[in-house]
DNA sequence: GCTAAAGTGTGACTTAAGTCACAGCGCGGT
DNA sequence: ACCGCGCTGTGACTTAAGTCACACTTTAGC
């Protein structure tokens, strides 16, 4: 690993750079550094300075906001491909994170000059279209969200929440019940009683920061209730 | 009004459009049509098949997502030269609209034909860096909505909306509770009552459909709770 | 293996938010 | 002026959600 022939390869390989010359990939790695972060990890804080533009090599990066209580709302998840500080990127005012993000798997992230970045992508039409339907996916995710926040119930908002994870591939690191509730904007023991309620209808089985869901018809009426 | 030449240059006007040269701009309007809406009137709905992409020429859309026992929440509003349908435009997948919109003041909408436009449009950067300085907008303002949603109290959320609210330029049409109670994401009798503790501790007055704020620190102060 | 720390389970209680019901009020028609 | 409808004001009540407290369980580290 670390060469720099290496990072330009695996950044080709990721759909926003899948066009650029190696040549550019090259340049672009040259001058970039790759961090990993363990699970759990922070990987950036709200308020911080943007020093350069993040992209996720492997992992998932769960962004969220903090209430003063210390609640947290998770607001996306990045994976592989995606980039964190679009934000700024392209307002040129704002210069620092309006969130925070956490590696939710043990997470590779490398870390792109900005002036760099903007010189060699500028003249790019794949690439802003590639970053456009980035951009859209997530603003659709994110009204999703406000909506169901405003509108269901934590109930409702839990069942839809189990069944996006199942239909993910495995994540190798368990979610405890906090995560959860920062996941659909709830406490733990509310998650922790719907839970049960959810095993005492024989809908799932509940083991430690593992869900097997037994009724996958029946969460999925659950979270169609508006 | 009417003619294809004054549109064309209306089009112009608007940053997305403002570096098309005007022969283009004529072609658009040409094959585009104008609607007017009046404060309160449906402009699109969820679901609707999306024929063609909506631009505001002038007014204001709130879009916003209704729950099953007619509860709506809004997402966002969209204003002069800001588009409706970006959403299936980039995800070439999706064909119906995710939310609906409706006029909340008086609003010209005009309608471009998709093929025509995607050609337009296609090969110009200037277009791209202004859509997507759009996108990011609306993505921090959906983040900061749905954390609001979820960390703040519906009090909190009431003030700063009167904050927002009062920093904006006279708008004609009065609102009225049912309308911030959507924009907040609570009920009508909930606005009510917070409007009376406000007006209690003496920070606004209320006459019909028109708030008179008197102590807008006191509001900020409220608004900054988390 | 023991201990500490993190995670979980759950009852009892509080509170914010939502529902219901109904009485005024104000404005726009005819 | 009158009527009617939509908007508002408010009390009484219900309920979902959040808080608190505490016991138990699993895991990681020494």
């Amino acid at each position: 690993m670390g060469t720099h022939q290496d990072l330009a390869w695996r950044l080709g390989q990721f759909e926003l750079f899948s066009m650029l010359p190696m040549e550019l990939l090259l340049r672009m790695a040259q001058s970039s550094v790759v961090h990993s972060y363990g699970a759990r990890e922070m990987v950036f804080t709200e308020g911080d300075e943007i020093s350069s533009l993040l992209l996720v090599l492997e992992g998932d990066i769960a962004v969220f906001k903090r209430s003063s209580d210390c609640r947290e709302q998770v607001l996306a998840h990045l994976k592989a491909g995606e980039v964190v500080s679009l934000v700024p990127l392209l307002l040129d005012e704002q210069t620092c994170h309006s969130a925070s993000g956490r590696a939710s798997l043990p997470t590779q992230v490398v870390s792109i000059r900005l002036d760099m970045f903007k010189e060699l992508v500028e003249r790019n039409f794949v690439f802003h279209r590639t970053l456009q339907r980035f951009l859209v996916g997530r603003l659709e995710q994110l009204s999703f969200l406000a909506a169901s926040l405003s509108l269901q119930s934590a109930r409702s908002r839990l069942a839809a929440f189990l069944i996006r994870q199942a239909d993910q591939p495995g994540q190798s690191t368990g979610i405890t019940q906090v995560e959860i509730g920062a996941e659909i904007g709830t406490v733990r023991e509310i998650v922790a009683r719907l839970l049960r309620d959810f095993e005492q209808a024989g809908w799932l089985e509940r083991k430690r920061q593992q869900l097997v869901l037994k009724n996958r018809a029946a969460l999925e009426e659950e979270a169609r209730r508006w």
